[in-house]
DNA sequence: AAAGTGACGAGAGAATGTTGCAGGAATCCC
DNA sequence: GGGATTCCTGCAACATTCTCTCGTCACTTT
């Protein structure tokens, strides 16, 4: 009963506060302090502010990377993918404090936080990009482009969890619900539908000429 | 001749290092060391730590501001407010580590930082959204989903530069020239016009029905 | 009763931001 | 030329804060 609660409250409460003022922004103290829990109960659990911070990454990272993989088992229909897409934001949103720390320590060059995360993020891209490539396979999309959009695409994936500080306010009315996954992810296959449709009317046009 | 070389090199290095690791993640020691100057210089020249990042954000800021003045007052054209678009993504652009820095801080809940913004911020939104707004006067857009328009626009302005550490390499490629920040805006202004060309037809079929 | 576990308090050891002081080297002013 | 000023260095000290470890206590389990 004990132990669950008091690591559980460690993790809650450095969940907020890495979210808030960042990793090295935030001493065991402070999390500690939120936690109402004793400063060495930190380490006592997780070793170390490094190790608080790997736990909370594998219990992010396990069951995004999980749901991904199940996608990469189905067959391979462009529905899937935009439900996986939509999966995706929901799950980011679901965590959505988490997942904004994460986005904006990965802009920085901070070679711990990397080290811990880039099997994760080579899984991720491997995945998204297979299914991407599969999905746009229709129209002759071209390599380059091709990559250039996917980084475009990937942006889109996390544009909404690096929201500045003062404009959250606004975007949480989106957050309270489901209804923003549903129309945000909409909008992300709004424009690879686009995207099909586009470069096959241009190719069309090529053809003629 | 002196003076200039190191205040410019304690200026050049913290810029690097708060762009690389974050201010927290940078101590004044570290800034030393790469300017290859004195740790008593920093306190020397800008008082504190926070000194020497509030002269940094006013000298980002102040030039950039500007900017946005000067096309506050011109007539108002759709053409200016898309020069303005992509002026304002060539001074990113010319910034580009400063650029980062201020938007992944932004994100945080940090008041010093805030503090020292938050006049530059309301003047940003306030001359923006006044343009944006004009802009889409033409085509009947109502309050809340120009507001969130709006809110769409603004993360357009700030994407390229909030990009993950991994993805910055082939970003780089872009970022090179000038090809990039005449290609961004171009996909923002293409947006642009899509967004009244597209609500001027629904427009007119519901007038039909 | 013994062993194990979760929690606490104190504190060591290191890092950080900041300040102070003695001096060197260049520049400016008379 | 000589003195004053300015810019910078080097070293040291300071208080503060940080992370992490240690010994101990209370409670539970065996």
């Amino acid at each position: 009963m004990r132990n669950a609660s008091t690591k559980q409250k460690v993790m809650d409460a450095s969940g907020y506060l890495f979210f808030t003022k960042g990793y090295h922004g935030t001493s065991v103290r402070d999390i500690a302090g939120r936690a109402k829990v004793n400063v060495s109960l930190i380490s006592y659990h997780f070793k170390n502010k490094q190790g608080l911070l790997e736990f909370l990454m594998v219990e992010y990272f396990e069951p995004y990377i999980e749901l991904l993989e199940e996608y990469a088992q189905k067959e391979d229909s462009k529905e899937s993918f935009y439900q996986l897409i939509e999966l995706i934001i929901q799950y980011k949103k679901k965590h959505y404090q988490f997942t904004c720390f994460v986005h904006r320590e990965l802009t920085l060059d901070n070679v711990l936080v990397r080290e811990m995360m880039v099997t994760y993020l080579a899984k991720e891209k491997y995945i998204l990009y297979r299914l991407f490539k599969q999905c746009l396979h229709g129209s002759g999309i071209k390599g380059t482009q091709l990559q250039y959009l996917f980084l475009q695409f990937k942006g889109m994936l996390m544009t909404p969890f690096m929201m500045p500080y003062d404009m959250r306010d606004q975007n949480v009315l989106d957050h309270s619900d489901n209804y923003f996954s549903e129309q945000y992810s909409q909008t992300i296959i709004r424009w690879f539908d686009h995207l099909i449709e586009s470069h096959k009317i241009s190719y069309k046009k090529e053809g003629i000429i």
